[in-house]
DNA sequence: TAGTTGCCTTCGAG
DNA sequence: ACTCGAAGGCAAC
């Protein structure tokens, strides 16, 4: 299927799969491969056109956030320079629609790592306790389905590099094969109702709830803040903040709960509801060295 | 080459 | 309530 993509409403795919929301795409040639659920499609963008294989345009609009007016989210979050800098260099990153158990246990492997790492581990996982599929001639291996995790021992987990994570992991899994967590609820619920719901989880803190909020369950206003974007704000955005607090945030290795949620609270009232669109671009800025 | 630093943080103890 | 240190291991420098 060929979709066009015209400069009122921008799409780039490569930045898209490559700013650190998602952790398993792999290029390989001009394509780029991913599973997502438990579908194994292709994509790659020449100019204009954007060509997707083997799955239907419905899942593949909706995954690639193809259905946001970016042009709407630029105009709300276009509050100063910077972040106008940060748009116009990443203009067509999209926030991805992410399949939520895929993206809880990711952001539960997450803390505490690189994004090379974090690829590494999820790759372990699927390789694992997924299921094989060929595609193209290469074979790839879906997330692993609730109840493979849940099984899981301690021990087969370890091995996937998890490291302390393990126990979170196994944990988490268990809670939602006994179906106490809905997906579909938290979606429909409001932003703070859904972020607690999930802090529930054990290895899951207000950064990752944050990310899952943002990259699974359409809760758009989301402000993930990690090390790169607390960077950004000491630089750009100190202004908005107490000398005292920010004085606080410099010599401080790690964030407190409270200073973590002043930090995302700002992130949310200044830019608006399509906050975590801006935080996006602005980690992918800090990171990539703007 | 080998050592160090840092990583899209969270948890639990004090 | 709030601070502080520990927790895999990979990868970049």
């Amino acid at each position: 299927m060929k979709i066009k993509v015209d400069p009122s409403n921008p799409f780039n795919l490569e930045v898209t799969l490559c700013c650190g929301q998602a952790f398993r795409w792999e290029k390989k040639g001009e394509w780029w491969y991913g599973v997502a659920s438990d579908r194994v499609f292709k994509s790659r963008q020449t100019s204009g056109i954007l060509e997707i294989e083997n799955v239907d345009s419905d899942f593949a609009k909706r995954y690639f956030g193809l259905n946001d007016e970016l042009d709407n989210v630029y105009s709300r979050i276009c509050k100063d320079r910077y972040i106008k800098r940060a748009v116009e260099m990443f203009s067509g990153l999209r926030i991805l629609r992410q399949d939520p158990w895929e993206c809880l246990i990711s952001y539960i492997c997450a803390t505490y790592k690189n994004i090379a790492a974090i690829k590494h581990m999820l790759f372990n996982v699927s390789r694992r306790f997924g299921d094989k599929v060929r595609f193209d001639g290469f074979d790839f291996y879906t997330f692993p389905p609730v109840e493979n995790l849940a099984r899981a021992s301690l021990n087969d987990l370890l091995q996937c590099g998890l490291g302390y994570r393990t126990k979170y992991v196994q944990e988490t899994a268990r809670t939602v094969a006994e179906s106490h967590v809905d997906f579909d609820h938290l979606r429909k619920m409001d932003y703070k109702e859904a972020k607690r719901e999930l802090m529930s989880l054990p290895g899951v803190g207000p950064k990752a709830a944050d990310c899952i909020l943002l990259f699974s369950l359409e809760k758009l206003q989301s402000f993930p803040v990690d090390v790169w974007i607390r960077r950004a704000i000491l630089r750009h955005y100190a202004a908005h903040f107490s000398r005292e607090f920010i004085a606080r945030l410099r010599e401080k290795e790690s964030l407190a709960g409270s200073d973590y949620e002043k930090l995302s609270m700002f992130g949310r009232t200044y830019f608006g509801e399509f906050a975590g669109y801006a935080q996006e671009y602005l980690f992918h800025y800090e990171r990539t060295g703007g």
